[in-house]
DNA sequence: TTATTTAATACAAACGTTTGCACAAATACA
DNA sequence: TGTATTTGTGCAAACGTTTGTATTAAATAA
């Protein structure tokens, strides 16, 4: 690595202090054009870039954000990454993702990781496994700008960018009655995440609406994988329950349950109709009914809040809710009519 | 934003000067094991975390490191970043990733960026669009470490880890003829990029050693997403073309062909065989046959690769070059027999 | 006992910026 | 012409660390 050009190494060559190179590449008005123009030539001319560490603790603020998701590559994710990473850049910030492996341990990790490089903001998904806020109590009692989104503690007040997952999963459930099926098993996920919560209870009202009478034994918990989708169908066969659809809170289990039908000869849509949530790839492809988060969205609207509070723009202390309103996509699976 | 706690504040509370606090918190050998422990204690007390900026200022260094990759939000790429985070975490290491949008004014951007931030050196795939090295020119000058993963430059010598291109698709296409089919189209991709310029050396070499005559007119240039596979398809269709299997450089036009060639009725594998390369989430559901690139693994490796480089462990002036063998997984889609 | 070594800590400079203040020159006003 | 104001630049401190050197006290050797 060459020896690294400074505002003084420009200052001596031009004869000139530093400070006023200082000046002048940073555009103050102090500075006369004249002086401007050469401290920019001679700049450009000996490939000078100047030092950001040096820039960060003299300021004392640094133009990068945090982001923590659970898992870099899942597609929901990596679009909110993209988003993220998208309104970011305009505003001149950068991000460093780190990603939870959907473990607490990791997840207390990652915080500490982001504040030791003094970032300006986080923005953050809480693991499967997180149940309290002791992993990222630190951002808290540090008081620097946080932004949940999509999977938020259900207790804790907080600056939240999430879907309607009530009536991503109220609608879903509506549909699914309006083809005629009436015995509708649910798969959820962790309760304590707001966002299966919210899905179940969008699933009950809608199940209250049309007068179909909610069974408890008709939502079956932590079933978001494919295998556990697989593992549940052959558990409500082997019981010889009498079901006509599923919803699923997540497509992978949406996914594991039509194998697992297909295995067993039965006819989706015909006899089962299934419907997932997330709108996966894959879901277009298999012609899988389900629902669009518009997951790159919500990473934008997650980074533009965190950045208003970063900027200030925001003043207000209140925490903000954003809700993005999702999008029943209707395909195949769930079409008897 | 709280008032930081520095060294400062820790060694006024202890009596004692902040030189000896530095050394305490980093385990020098010059501090009693006395006043280590006190100085851990009282930091904790406070709540001490160090200022990164001023560490790195101070030491000159980063442990940062920057990612560039075409899109964020592909599976393959998501991937790498997966398995370069994982890598670059365990050694204490930051990722900055930044993503080209397959542009190369995007790419030199975040060249800037990712120079301007002082990373510790940079891993970088070109876009599409990236022709020569203009874009990154400024990685070369400033000799910090440098690999390149995936697309590269045909014709510059660097550190890189790809895979064995030529490799896969000679399994690929051997494969097909195998099955039986003899006259075999290739979707390609921009030949300055080594990745499709060595695949269709596979294809090439195979049909040569198979004793079939290649037909320049076979290979269809820059057709890589759904839609232009589909698009050459109806092209090939339309101008009567005799052709019974494709072999597609990229999964996405595989997938545009298969769904082009069932809208004409025309079955997969029975009457045109079809196959891809990526091994892309979708098309094991959609059982089509394609190469698996390892793609966490070759993040991995390009990780430890960089990080070898930056912490002087690969102390040769060399470029390396690694190169991770595919896997040709066999689905439907070609299993004509 | 005194001289010498060792151990532990204190002092101060440095990393490369930004920025308040002082100052000189140039311009405006009376 | 003299004074007040503006404009542009220089000086120096500060951000929070790390680290070479100086200093002190204690421990050892003579």
């Amino acid at each position: 690595m060459t020896k690294k050009v400074t505002i003084k190494d420009i200052a001596r060559e031009l004869n000139t202090n530093y400070s006023t190179v200082s000046r002048a590449l940073n555009d103050s008005p102090k500075i006369s054009d004249a002086t401007k123009q050469n401290v920019l030539r001679q700049a450009k001319l000996m490939g000078y870039q100047p030092n950001s560490f040096a820039q960060k603790l003299k300021k004392g603020y640094s133009n990068t954000i945090g982001l923590i998701v659970p898992r870099i590559n899942r597609v929901f994710f990596s679009n909110v990454i993209h988003g993220v990473e998208t309104i970011a850049k305009q505003q001149g910030f950068n991000v460093i993702i780190c990603q939870s492996n959907e473990s607490v341990k990791d997840e207390e990790d990652n915080v500490k990781t982001l504040l030791s490089n003094n970032v300006a903001g986080i923005i953050m998904s809480i693991s499967k496994e997180t149940q309290t806020q002791d992993s990222f109590q630190e951002i808290l009692n540090n008081k620097i700008p946080f932004v949940m989104f999509d999977r938020a503690l259900n207790n804790l007040v907080s600056n939240q960018v999430v879907n309607d997952n009530f009536k991503g999963a109220y609608e879903v459930t509506a549909h699914l009655i309006k083809q005629g099926y009436q015995k509708i098993i649910h798969f959820s996920g962790p309760l304590y995440i707001n966002i299966y919560q919210d899905r179940l209870e969008g699933y009950k009202k809608a199940l209250e609406d049309y007068k179909i009478a909610f069974n408890p034994n008709f939502v079956i918990e932590n079933t978001l994988t494919k295998d556990k989708g697989i593992a549940a169908v052959e558990q409500l066969l082997k019981q010889k329950i009498d079901f006509d659809a599923i919803f699923a809170s997540g497509d992978y289990s949406a996914l594991g349950a039509i194998l697992c039908l297909r295995q067993h000869e039965i006819l989706v849509p015909e006899q089962v109709g299934v419907a997932g949530f997330a709108n996966e790839p894959f879901t277009e492809l298999l012609d899988i009914t389900s629902v669009e988060q518009f997951s790159t969205d919500m990473g934008k609207s997650a980074a533009s809040l965190l950045l208003d509070k970063i900027q200030h723009k925001d003043t207000s202390d209140q925490h903000q809710n954003i809700e993005i309103l999702p999008q029943l996509i209707i395909r195949k699976s769930t079409q008897k009519l």
